[in-house]
DNA sequence: CTTCACTGTTGAAGCGCTCTAATCATTGTG
DNA sequence: CACAATGATTAGAGCGCTTCAACAGTGAAG
């Protein structure tokens, strides 16, 4: 910066402030900043920028799993938001590690970043509130009640009530439900079927499984064995829902002829062509977008209660769905 | 630090050495300094930290498409490398556009990372030759011949002859390779099912398409258009190949008793029960760990040469391939 | 005893920036 | 023409750490 400020016959201090776009520079002086940094190709750096500033303007996203394709979208988000505050993102995974997730906010922390995204996760609420003292935080796409973070999650109930109507309209009654166990957000999607069914006056069948696609086979399997007259089946998750879609076919049982998905998420898999399964989009890059923004206020304009916001998610028909067989 | 150095009763230095794990300090002192430093809840600043040493044990990643299932095996190779190194990882993602890509490159120098890992991309190699001059670099996934940084990639010429290999052991002569075109790798994966071809008098037919999905729906048409009796499709990548899937699926050409099909990449799509799909796996975890303990070599070592390290491909066999109908 | 070689410890000088308060230059005003 | 007001610039302290040279303290060797 030395140089750069004797090559354009200025202080350093006037160096900083042009490099800045300080507005109280003469555009004389910014010319020849701006001039000399190029020519010695000066690029700040930013360990000492942030020591002395005392801030990054950068926010550290961490996403729960990079193999589970359901997070991108929110990255996208927060991506482009985060350019639009001039800020810069900083992203780590969790490696679907509790120690890992830790691991990567107190990274975050130490690097003095202005805030934390989290997406989805499994660490305790315990650890991660403790970090939220620490850090601006907020927490994406896992219901996390705290006074201490901002959380922003889609409307998981009102999506699962979306898919059992749609269902329901195609002329469905035996509609069976998948439930992702204690994951985040099934036992919203979980409450949201029982609910609509019940208001129906339907009979409900529930299997607990996970959010995985194994899980999917063996609960598919479980329904088949029952000799129930499903015609529908409800998969927590698009993942779970291609495990059903093997054993269906493996059964033979034509999708959406004979049996009609759902799967919920919306990821890229569901909108393959040759998968093309009915599904639900949590507005992912909203979540994003909408994370970014939340934590700036807190950033920028020292916010400290508490919000939790909600996304309403939207249904995306596809083909695995129809009225049932006569 | 001040703090935990009155508390523990002993100066700064030493528990900058202490909490460094220097093994020229007194067991008594450093038993003082670690507990003052949990009782004061203290964690060191890396930005102060990374100026003072002018070192980060930081390596940054540039995943190039977060969408993309190729990339985050090379993530995880190379979180458990970084880890036995005592390095840390950063990531960023090229979101898909050669601008973030410089972009999120420049970050990394600006943040004085140690080394860069970038995956895949496509920004012009003069602009990453240029970045390589101000911090090691290692290119994954892309061959990209350069004296001033190093590469790791899969051998797609030896997977292609493979995939080859593989068909016509089960009995197929009419082959059809559908290219990616420019994409990265595409024209040794091409030129291995010429030359493969070639050497068993077999004649070929290519269609140039690109790595999507799209792209193989494109080409699956002009392929069954051509009224050549193809036996065996071998797309580019997994994605292309999930769009022949769907185009021989609409025709009714049962998959594989009426026609093989094989990707490349051994994405998490491909190892789907319902896809199951043949394809090539790049050993992308031992892609990410060679990157990294290359890149160790520069920055402790010193290393300056240019190495280009190559990885073995394997065949993943599932459903789609078979012999050709009689 | 003195000397020497360690081991353990410390004071102080930076690392490359930002930012406050002070200074300098210029213009407008009575 | 003195003076205030405004705008542009700068000196220098300081951000929180590392590191180097110097310094005690200790025990072995002479």
């Amino acid at each position: 910066m030395d140089d750069v400020a004797r090559r354009a016959g200025v202080s350093r201090a006037l160096v900083s402030l042009a490099l800045r776009g300080s507005d109280k520079v003469a555009d004389s002086s910014r010319r020849a900043v701006l001039a000399a940094a190029d020519e010695l190709g000066y690029r700040p750096n930013l360990a000492a920028r942030n020591l002395a500033s005392k801030q990054t303007r950068t926010i550290g996203l961490i996403i729960n799993d990079l193999h589970n394709p359901y997070f991108p979208g929110i990255a996208d988000g927060a991506h482009d938001a985060v350019g639009r505050f001039g800020y810069r993102l900083l992203m780590n995974s969790a490696f679907l590690s509790p120690r890992d997730e830790i691991a990567a906010i107190e990274m975050f922390i130490d690097l003095q970043v202005d805030g934390v995204i989290l997406t989805g996760g499994m660490a305790s609420s315990k650890a991660i509130e403790h970090a939220a003292r620490a850090v601006p935080m907020i927490v994406v796409s896992r219901p996390l009640p705290s006074s201490l973070l901002d959380t922003v999650n889609n409307d998981d109930y009102l999506g699962s009530t979306m898919v059992v109507e749609h269902l329901i309209a195609l002329g469905h009654r035996h509609i069976a439900h998948i439930s992702g166990g204690p994951a985040a957000g099934a036992p919203q999607r979980l409450a949201g079927y029982e609910e609509t069914m019940r208001a129906h006056g339907l009979e409900r069948h529930v299997e607990i499984g996970a959010f995985t696609e194994v899980s999917g086979v063996a609960a598919a399997q479980r329904i088949l064995a029952s000799g129930r007259a499903v015609t529908a089946i409800f998969a927590g998750n698009d993942l779970s829902a291609l495990g059903v879609l093997d054993v269906l076919d493996a059964a033979s049982r034509a999708v959406p002829d004979v049996i009609s998905l759902v799967g919920y998420d919306n990821t890229s898999v569901a909108a393959l062509r040759h998968i093309g399964l009915t599904s639900v989009e949590q507005q992912r890059h909203e979540q994003g977008e909408l994370a970014v923004s939340l934590l700036i206020e807190r950033i920028e304009h020292g916010r400290t209660e508490s919000v939790q916001r909600v996304v309403t998610p939207t249904l995306v028909v596809r083909g695995t769905t129809a009225p049932p067989p006569p």
